[in-house]
DNA sequence: ATGGCTTATTGTATAAGA
């Protein structure tokens, strides 16, 4: 007789809420509403003294935060147990709050909320283009420590004109230029895999609507949040599926939750 | 059409997001 190992199964979602002070109902609510496992957060926008530990705790929900006043700040809430939690990315100096990683049932979960660039002939759009670099040859060795690997959060990066709403008038812009699709190639060359595209989508799947022009009624968006899973994660991927109940909701942030459904 | 919203700031106009 065959031992088969029990299967757990694990939902998680990635939220970029544009501060956590202003979205903290909304991140309860939706917790309420919906049973994730684990949801990491983006641009939480406080320092971690400010952060709603207790409230989270009341949840349900332990959490690590590593945040800054004013801009960036990550987190990651979990039902279970976080373990191994480590900041940023090692090897690169970096003051911006960008990164948190932790292991929870034996899944190596790093939320990441990667930089926006602004405009292709910034400064900030270099910084993008370095951190991008330093992202994926810091992923390559944590893929080797941790094989069971997801890598959630605002992207940025629009991968293909599939996931813009416009792609003409984008053309070469900062989110969908040449350079960064080819960065975010290059981190599924790594053996990643974007598990929204594991599954059949409707056509105009976008995570982000910008607040002008009512472009969330028109469906002028981007889909810039990602939820990447390593190889041996693959086989596990259930379904994917982007929410855009709160991006109804009144003083919405203008990214709304993708969620992954997991086997490990 | 470089605006159009939204957030935060030792704020009251500016910077940044995407």
């Amino acid at each position: 007789m065959t031992a088969y190992p029990e299967l757990t199964t694990i939902k998680l979602a990635t939220w970029n809420v544009n501060s956590l002070n202003v979205r903290l109902q909304h991140v309860l609510d939706w917790l309420t509403a919906n049973p994730i496992d684990i949801l990491c957060l983006q641009e939480t926008k406080q320092e971690d003294s400010k952060f709603p530990y207790e409230t989270l705790k009341a949840a349900g929900y332990h959490a690590i935060h590593a945040g800054q006043k004013t801009y960036n700040g990550v987190a990651i809430l979990s039902k279970h147990e976080m373990t191994e939690v480590a900041y940023g990315i090692s090897s690169f100096e970096d003051e911006q709050k960008r990164v948190i990683s932790a292991t929870i049932q034996g899944v190596r979960v790093v939320c990441v909320y990667i930089v926006n660039g602004q405009a292709i002939d910034s400064d900030k759009y270099v910084y993008k283009m370095r951190w991008l670099e330093a992202l994926r040859t810091w992923l390559a060795v944590e893929l080797q420590k941790y094989p069971k690997l997801v890598v959630l959060g605002d992207y940025n990066i629009a991968p293909e004109d599939r996931d813009c709403h416009d792609p003409v008038a984008w053309e070469g812009q900062v989110l969908v230029s040449a350079p960064e699709r080819a960065h975010f190639q290059a981190l599924l060359g790594l053996g990643l895999h974007d598990s929204f595209r594991l599954f059949e989508q409707p056509e105009k799947s976008y995570s982000w609507w910008d607040y002008r022009m009512m472009g969330f009624r028109r469906n002028f968006g981007l889909r810039i949040d990602h939820i990447l899973v390593s190889d041996a994660l693959k086989a596990g991927c259930k379904q994917c599926t982007i929410d855009k109940a709160p991006r109804k909701l009144e003083r919405p942030s203008d990214h709304t939750p993708v969620i992954l459904e997991l086997s490990v």
